[in-house]
DNA sequence: AACCGTACCAAACATTTGTTTGACGCAGGC
DNA sequence: GCCTGCGTCAAACAAATGTTTGGTACGGTT
């Protein structure tokens, strides 16, 4: 992906996370560091044909990011399932949970915040079960015993567990008995975020259906 | 409040909860049926002095709808607290209950939705307590075995149970021991909506804190 | 009656915005 | 060397959009 493009693709992820229209083409211009209002309509011309974005409608301020687009800006990032015992599964998304999390973070704190699918049953203790939708606000210094988001082994491990520090190391704890926790040195963890909502339908009843 | 007004609240409300930008002054002008483009202004700007609508930044379609206008606008409709046991309570709400629930609407059937918070702890079998938001569907007629939104006693009571149909009587079943079938004529009871989804902060720890 | 405020319209205006035109420099391939 | 594609700029154009101006009609008040 062509570095200018992601920028402007990333610009109009924040700013469809943010209250208010989308930009329009000088105010991509003024953010990514363009000059000519035509450079920017050039890349947007190329980032539609490939289907990065999308218009709405005619006129002003109709562009919109298409799940593709959404995917690219990276910053959205349904980085993946979380799977709370190992491994990073294949993203997984749809609209949906797209125009969900948008709103869900819209008018706070400017922070960036994403949606993430849970694998696994190692948080059921804070309400947490395999398959629900978390809605992460990006924050790496959040306080000690919220639920956050770990990066663990410079980044190919993604784990949701209850945070605790402990001097140079970082303790996770699940919240379920059967899972154990994991305690390691501050610099081999990064926290991604920390874990705003959690979002599941109705438990399907123990009998029929209705969903 | 002018029967205009509050068209145009209403369709600022519409957009704001559909992807895409906020309407132009001329957009509004065909929906509420007035030919002039000042006339909206005219509007707008009374709108805006009363506090029912907001400028988010200069330029086109930089109109927002304030806590106040959403309110207004009253297709939001927090109709209430859902008391699981007895009762609706006082009508509660806030900017973050409203812009959540605009979107997690968005892109839906066309169907209105709207946010509940529940009291009572009489459906925690279908992971629903005390305090979560209630993502709820207009709909009267919703499949056997789904969690509905339920007005009893000429809509003085509402409650959230499963349902059953049993030829003319209904069944609405909370998923608590603890709690009794409630088993009505169909004439008596009218379904309200459909519970789409469950919105909770992760459970609080059990020793400390982190929200 | 004269006056005032409100709601509305048509038309014009100024600004913003999307789009087009024409040009420059650079890298890579023929 | 020469051509092509790409990224960039400046400038202009055309469409849309927000705003202003001037005017009409109606109802209530003084």
């Amino acid at each position: 992906m062509h570095p200018r493009r992601l920028g402007i693709l990333r610009y109009l992820a924040l700013r469809a996370r943010t209250e208010g229209p989308p930009p329009s083409v000088r105010e991509i211009g003024l953010e990514v560091g363009l000059r000519s209002s035509q450079t920017v309509h050039h890349h947007l011309l190329r980032l539609e044909e490939e289907g990065y974005v999308d218009h709405v409608g005619r006129g002003a301020r109709t562009l919109r990011l298409t799940g593709k687009g959404w995917e690219a800006a990276g910053n959205m990032a349904l980085l993946g399932r979380i799977a709370a015992g190992r491994g990073l599964e294949a993203v997984a998304f749809g609209d949906e949970a797209y125009s969900l999390a948008a709103e869900l973070l819209s008018g706070r704190s400017g922070r960036r915040s994403y949606l993430l699918r849970v694998v696994g049953q190692s948080m059921v203790g804070a309400r947490i079960e395999d398959g629900d939708l978390l809605v992460v606000e990006e924050d790496e210094a959040p306080a000690d015993g919220a639920v956050v988001v770990a990066l663990l082994g410079g980044g190919d491990e993604v784990t949701v567990k209850r945070l605790y520090r402990e001097g140079e190391m970082v303790r996770l704890r699940p919240e379920n008995g059967e899972h154990e926790e994991i305690l390691v040195p501050a610099e081999e963890v990064r926290i991604q975020g920390r874990v705003l909502y959690v979002v599941h339908p109705p438990r399907r009843s123990p009998s029929g259906d209705g969903s």
